[in-house]
RNA sequence: GGCACUGUAGCUCAGCGGUUAGAGCGGAGGCUUCAUAAGCCUUAGGUCGGCGGUUCGAUUCCACCCAGUGCUACCA
């Protein structure tokens, strides 16, 4: 009996353009959704431009045309990004279309009789210069949680932590520049609280790889979950909300609904009706998504599905991000590549193959690791895999007519099937490749040993020679049908040499007889390192032009923004805060503690105290000791698990890197008031 | 400090209660010349992070420790 399964990659943002980090997991998927249809599953892809929210109406704004203009534009681009990978979507559709409209409004609807609908103002950056409220991708600032720097406004890819916009440190507008400003409006949010028990259940049913489950559970789920906010105020480009006009539905609400309208866009095509995939009708879905938006598919995603009765995923696939040379990928090292860069320079098979051997049910990252990229394609698809197929295919002009003894090969080879199916289904496809090229290295050794350039030299020997070749060009075709999923064109190349369709996973399990040889040609290319080169020179963006030295001082607005005055205190307020010139007598390292330094403070005389200073992160001890500090001197003491710390040092910025310790003017004595 | 993951040959990684711990790549030596300078053979003498425990027997299980990574805590 089939599966039937219902397979989505995470929708592309409508606003940039596909690069090698989003094909990790559109070639993921596409790998594994061939790899179903190969063994009789009847699998669908599915994907669709993600297009809602401030980002696509602000380019529409700055460029003078409608958002479905970028829509239209940009959809075609990533389509034939995709394409070029060999990536095959069953439909790629559009979050902006009237069925995921149709189908946002119902899931709410049912939320809202649910009563998990709650309302409340809501404080938010908003950008004066452009007039609107700040989505979160369009704030830039440091991360509250890690202190990286130009991180977006909803998480930080440095850390992986989520968060508000306005939790979000110096922030800025990427729109226009200007410092945000804090304004209020009316915002819906979803109680999440309420499926606590359920998601914890959900979470841990399996629908995950454990280490993600015991992630999940180990960090949001400890806490109450907090209410998330849905809806933003007009301008915003998205679905209106019906029951709260001038509001709209945040993006991250229909995004996800559009796998299942891009769905039903998709029966709608093919005379099928959804339902048979999302409601009851026995299919399973499986998402595959990045480690970063785990948060959404994972937690608002099936509370939503669970309130409007829809099924829930029985799987999320979740991978880790893709690192080029064991760094970030770069613009200014080149390293950040697009895929159309890639395809104008290099073969998208290898990044197919690459990324295979790489794959594992884990979410770690992967690295792309260009030298060990040409060694492995290079060693692997060529050396091993086309190399067989080369080295036989020109001796003969057809296979033997009946399948000679091969001592066990094929047999041994077929046998392998489980084993590489298994793989593939739980992806791992480092174990897929890893077993697939160990019957590539015992192809080669038969060949090695029964030497058809050897028997080609004695007529004699025409019918051994061509049992060596039918033996090694059916090896050859075995291969290729493991490898179907990861490298169709290499599988379309072989069935043309045998004239015979690779078409089934069990292709691999029946060697051809007879068939005629069509003329050898060249399979897979060396991987060319200066086209490498060439690749990496043509994504290097040259980094800005140094900031002109010495430069006036900009004090931009975004530190008071990220953290707004205090009420007004008065005078006898202030006095009471008794702030003392100190000098830094000894400052030492905390054992256990990353953050933080013990700093002795002498007021004069033998006056010291101990103070437990979170600095550690900007300073070494020995750039403090002997420097003068601002110390609050009559501060209550508190006790800390590293001993008692007796006041604190004040300083400033936003944390981490960014801590400034103050210190006064030359001449200042340790015991003096600060008035 | 807590939670999690990882720690195996120069590199990338498999493996796993049981004979002398594996592969690929790289390196070294040899063979071959059909093939896209591909292939085959030999070779790497690695405390399987450390120390204990369970066991007839542990790299494989358990405890603890160390190191790395991620999240989290300490910032009065």
């Amino acid at each position: 009996m089939p599966r039937r399964l219902l397979v989505t990659a995470a929708l592309p943002y409508v606003n940039g353009h596909i690069h090698l980090g989003h094909l990790v997991e559109y070639i993921q998927t596409d790998i594994w959704v061939r790899f179903h249809k190969l063994v009789g599953n009847q699998a669908v892809y599915i994907c669709a431009d993600d297009t809602h929210g401030t980002a696509t109406m602000i380019r529409a704004r700055q460029e003078g045309r409608s958002e479905q203009a970028i829509i239209a534009e940009m959809a075609a681009a990533h389509q034939a990004d995709f394409a070029g990978f060999g990536i095959a979507f069953d439909h790629y559709g559009s979050t902006d279309s009237e069925s995921n409209r149709q189908l946002v409004h119902r899931i709410w609807a049912a939320l809202r009789a649910a009563g998990h609908v709650v309302e409340r103002d809501v404080t938010q950056l908003y950008d004066p210069k452009a007039g609107c409220f700040l989505a979160d991708r369009f704030v830039k600032g440091t991360c509250p949680k890690c202190g990286a720097a130009d991180q977006y406004g909803d998480s930080c890819d440095k850390c992986a932590a989520t968060f508000s916009p306005t939790e979000l440190k110096n922030a800025v507008s990427t729109l226009s520049g200007a410092t945000p400003e804090l304004r209020s409006a009316k915002h819906c949010f979803v109680r999440l609280e309420p499926f606590r028990a359920f998601l914890k259940e959900w979470t841990a049913s399996g629908t995950l790889h454990p280490d993600m489950a015991r992630w999940i559970a180990n960090t949001f789920l400890v806490d109450e979950l907090r209410d998330w906010d849905v809806s933003r105020p007009a301008p915003y480009f998205g679905f209106e909300i019906p029951d709260a006009p001038g509001n709209y539905f945040y993006v991250w609400v229909d995004a996800p609904v559009g796998y299942i309208a891009s769905t039903i866009d998709w029966c709608a095509k093919n005379g099928d009706d959804w339902k048979r995939w999302w409601e009851g009708g026995g299919a399973e879905i499986h998402h595959f998504i990045g480690k970063d938006i785990t948060y959404f598919h994972t937690l608002f995603w099936p509370a939503m599905l669970r309130t409007a009765g829809i099924d829930l995923p029985a799987k999320v696939h979740i991978h880790g991000f893709l690192t080029v040379n064991g760094e970030k990928m770069s613009k200014s090292k080149g390293t950040f590549i697009r895929a159309r860069t890639y395809l104008d320079h290099l073969d998208p098979q290898y990044l197919r193959y690459f990324y295979a051997s790489k794959l594992t049910a884990r979410a770690e990252d992967l690295d792309l690791n260009l030298d060990e990229f040409a060694a492995k394609v290079n060693s692997d698809l060529v050396g091993k895999v086309a190399n067989l197929a080369s080295r036989t295919a020109k001796f003969v002009p057809r296979l033997a007519a009946s399948y000679p003894d091969d001592g066990g090969l094929f047999a041994r080879g077929a046998a392998e099937a489980d084993a590489i199916a298994a793989a593939y289904e739980a992806g791992d496809f480092a174990e897929a490749s890893r077993r697939i090229m160990a019957l590539a290295d015992r192809a080669n050794e038969f060949v090695e040993q029964a030497a058809p350039w050897a028997l080609k030299k004695d007529p004699a020997k025409a019918a051994e020679l061509e049992r060596a070749c039918t033996v090694s060009l059916n090896l050859f075709r075995q291969l290729c049908v493991y490898l179907a999923p990861v490298l169709p064109g290499l599988a379309a190349e072989a069935s043309h040499l045998l004239g015979a369709p690779i078409a089934a996973w069990g292709d691999a399990q029946r060697p051809l007889a007879g068939n005629a040889i069509a003329p050898f040609q060249h399979l897979v290319a060396r991987v060319d390192p200066a086209k490498l080169q060439a690749m990496i020179a043509a994504s290097a963006v040259e980094s800005p032009a140094a900031a002109p030295a010495a430069a006036a001082p900009v004090d931009d607005g975004a530190a008071l923004a990220a953290e707004p005055l205090a009420p007004v205190c008065t005078f006898e307020d202030f006095q009471k805060v008794d702030l003392r010139v100190a000098r830094v007598v000894a400052a030492e390292e905390v054992p256990k503690a990353k953050k933080i330094l013990k700093l002795t403070l002498s007021l004069g005389g033998d006056q010291q105290r101990t103070v437990f200073a979170g600095i550690k992160t900007a300073y070494k001890p020995e750039q403090l000791t002997g420097r003068l500090v601002v110390f609050v001197a009559n501060l209550a003491p508190r006790q800390m698990s590293f001993g008692l710390s007796e006041g604190m040092v004040v300083a400033a910025g936003p944390g981490d890197a960014e801590i400034f310790v103050l210190s006064p003017d030359a001449g200042a004595k340790p015991g003096q008031r600060v008035h």
